[in-house]
DNA sequence: CAAATAGTGTCTCTAAGACATTATTAG
DNA sequence: CTAATAATGTCTTAGAGACACTATTTG
């Protein structure tokens, strides 16, 4: 291979031409339901329908442009953006799932205690935080996007410490066991949940204080926990009743 | 925004270039070692060095490129590579990764049992199984992706049966066991192994048959186990010792 | 007051790991 | 024969989950 071979080779205009973007699933806790930041679509294809949001990768690095994005339709500022955890989730380039053009989409996942509602950036006509239950089907293959960042979400809670990232900086463990049963879409045991987190090294460190007041139904003052240093739940809190998924 | 802003903005060559190739981090085990399919670079940058195998993604599909570079260097047929397991882990693209242009890089992971000598593929002037213990530094920053690579295996062992990729069709416990002791690194107890194994429902399925001889230095015939049915390992094999990952 | 909830106690069963033991093979 | 190894047994301890219970708070 001699030079000229080489440099066609890095020339992307010499094959089918190719765009690199980054998309999002953002992930957020609101009125005790699991929600998603979707676009609606201003423009073909799949004009009005819904979408994950993101945009193309330019000068910056990949997991920057997901930031970027996110920072757009949100409306977060760049202080607001270091609360939010966000990793790559994986990166999605089957030909023809753009019909205009090869389109290799890097999609990052972000979870977030609270997000301000939204502002349409400038290729959506709107953008909305929207419950999982009601997300209809989305544009290109942003639906097994979102299948994919969900499990990589529920998994995640069992071995790291992520679920703290739903929650404000001070969460009662009740706070954090609502974060998993809406993650995970199963209740779980109060009282064994409530053991299990504190016996987990590094998890939660309490803060000495309790909420001002008990339960809106009643129940006593809850103590108030902070996020500890542990960046791995050891041992992990697993999900019951996945038999169907281990064959 | 209207027509033409979005033609532009998927339009790559309007701005930076942008190239996407598909590098594999192979590995197999030879020899009781864990070793990884390099290819010394013949043109800069980073001439002569060692690298991840790889190439540019045209019109296929991520893996399905990563597949056809993982077959030009191993000289794999495609009936050989059905035995192969091969998963995205990543993708890098930090600009300045190749100092010629932007490129971003889909990483995957590629286990088998057995593989053949390489051969020397297009952009490569050789090609070899490398024992982990003797990974000089790669080029770009192959040497990140490599770790993530041994981090994803480790991970996977522990919770899939993955492991049953590294063997052959028939394999006795403790071949299963070699696997687990060099991807992890670290001696397992013979007897609290085999136990285990033989009691996550689904993870091996015995043949009914056992070795021809013993092993080379004494000790009576194992008996043959297949793949189960399993997809997941439950309760998991988890790795011993890992307190300094936890904080 | 009744109802709800925080937090703890207790019991059972499973699983992990340390260690021992027996049987079978190679050399 | 001895050394090595496959396979199983035994014991201890940790952890998961079911369930009960007390104390505290709301309305």
């Amino acid at each position: 291979m001699n030079e000229s071979d080489f440099l066609r080779d890095y020339d992307p205009t010499a094959y089918e031409p190719m765009a690199v973007t980054a998309d999002v699933v953002a992930l957020t806790i609101r009125d005790g339901r699991l929600h998603v930041l979707l676009i609606r679509r201003a423009e073909p294809p799949h004009q009005g329908m819904w979408a994950l949001p993101g945009g193309f990768v330019r000068g910056d690095d990949l997991k920057d442009a997901a930031a970027r994005e996110l920072a757009e339709e949100t409306g977060l500022l760049p202080h607001d953006l270091d609360r939010v955890h966000l990793e790559q989730l994986g990166t999605y380039g089957k030909p023809g799932r753009d019909p205009r053009m090869r389109v290799v989409t890097v999609a990052f996942l972000a979870f977030a205690a609270w997000m301000p509602d939204p502002k349409a950036g400038s290729d959506a006509e709107a953008a909305a935080w929207t419950p999982l239950t009601a997300t209809r089907e989305l544009a290109f293959d942003h639906g097994d996007i979102l299948e994919d960042g969900l499990e990589r979400a529920r998994s995640k809670l069992e071995y790291t410490p992520l679920a703290t990232s739903f929650v404000g900086d001070e969460f009662t463990i009740s706070e954090l066991r609502a974060v998993y049963e809406v993650v995970w879409g199963e209740p779980l045991h109060p009282g064994n949940f409530h053991r299990k987190v504190l016996s987990v090294p590094g998890f939660v460190e309490a803060t000495g204080t309790t909420t001002e007041r008990g339960g809106p139904r009643g129940g006593p003052r809850a103590r108030l926990y902070r996020k500890g240093d542990a960046r791995l739940l050891h041992p992990a809190l697993l999900r019951p009743s996945r038999e169907d998924e281990i064959r």
